[in-house]
DNA sequence: TGACCGGCCTACCGATCGTTCGGTAATACG
DNA sequence: CGTATTACCGAACGATCGGTAGGCCGGTCA
């Protein structure tokens, strides 16, 4: 009995999309009131289920919050992290990540984002996984850095401590801007690019 | 029988004391495990006390919650806010009021930063007195902002996304840097403060 | 000495928690 | 037709939740 499980895979098409409603419901639940603050009955009422119901769904209330976790880290792989990796400019590929991660925040819902301070309710195991995908990104953050420092275009700043602010201002975005729809979104993407970028790089 | 309640004060200095240490040791508790997650018999095993004797020193586990954010608040006026009205110049404001929070943060225990996120867990008036705390030291960000601008010397961007970003930063220290200790708190915090007005400032 | 009180206890309450079990209607397949 | 499987429900489980009633003990002070 493994503490990594896979997602449960609904063998009819009726039931992934349960299967989905039900995962996003629970994200967006989670977020408005935490992990702990969330019942399965809540859950099951929003849904539109018994509690019962629900597991035939998920595996338990832990694993769900696992599974959530694991698919934003896929939805980052594929949409930010994958699609600038191949730009050779530091300046640029640091603009493409920030942009895209903000829009693909708004795209999947700003719930997933908030998800990960909950990461303490899962098991060690299961941190440690969802722990070293989140490192890997800010190692990406840190080689783009380190590469402009190369180029005589990065301030004079902590690496480390500078990653750490571009992330959480982009986490951010998700704590503040809880219900933003629209045009909006790709401005506030462009804002983040810049605020950052501006914090990093020296006066040209 | 209002939601606004005032600490409960012991006759006693032993048994402030053990409030203090009731209090203290909820805030810690509540930092890794969330409100919910964390249980009042937990918290009483902490403190070294039965779940009953937790209840001669607080009101209610949501009250307990609200007093802990209104003391947070409090220490960011005493620290932060009031020893930098009087600093006319607003870049220097701004770097005296990021660093002053920074090491209020260090100060009192990375904890108090940690619990704002909790504050869904409040009755809706009590929500409201702490976010309208909270908003009113934005609104300081956003006036040095402003006043910047006057000058010229802010960039072009929007002073609101600006605002939260850097709260965002300065949060998530705590976050980040949960057990940090000596020599590079004052470093850390003037990382931030440069990270945050080279994002605002426009080249010299 | 005795009344009082602050600080904390034991023992318990009803409610709610996550989870499980046995079953059932509907659909698909042979 | 029979029979598997999918998706779900009603009812209940042991545990734990926040909170309370009432009493005990060691001071302080008249």
């Amino acid at each position: 009995m493994n503490a990594i499980s896979e997602p449960k895979l609904m063998p009819t098409p009726e039931g992934r999309a349960r299967n989905e409603a039900v995962f996003r419901t629970a994200a967006g639940l989670m977020v408005q009131r935490g992990y702990a603050g969330t019942s399965m009955g809540d859950l099951a009422e929003a849904v539109g289920m018994t509690k019962a119901g629900l597991y035939h769904h998920i595996k338990s209330k832990q694993d769900m919050l696992f599974q959530i976790l694991q698919f934003a880290m896929n939805v980052m792989d594929h949409e930010v992290i994958e699609p600038t990796r191949g730009i050779a400019e530091p300046e640029e590929r640091m603009r493409s990540m920030i942009r895209l991660h903000v829009r693909s925040l708004f795209k999947h819902g700003l719930e997933f984002a908030l998800l990960f301070p909950e990461r303490r309710h899962l098991e060690p195991a299961q941190q440690e996984i969802v722990w070293q995908r989140v490192d890997r990104y800010r190692g990406l953050l840190r080689t783009a850095m380190r590469e402009l420092a190369d180029q005589g275009k990065l301030r004079e700043l902590d690496i480390n401590v500078a990653a750490s602010h571009i992330l959480q201002t982009i986490a951010g975005i998700a704590r503040w801007h809880p219900q933003g729809r629209g045009v909006a979104e790709a401005w506030l993407a462009e804002q983040t690019v810049n605020f950052n970028l501006s914090a990093i790089l020296k006066d040209s």
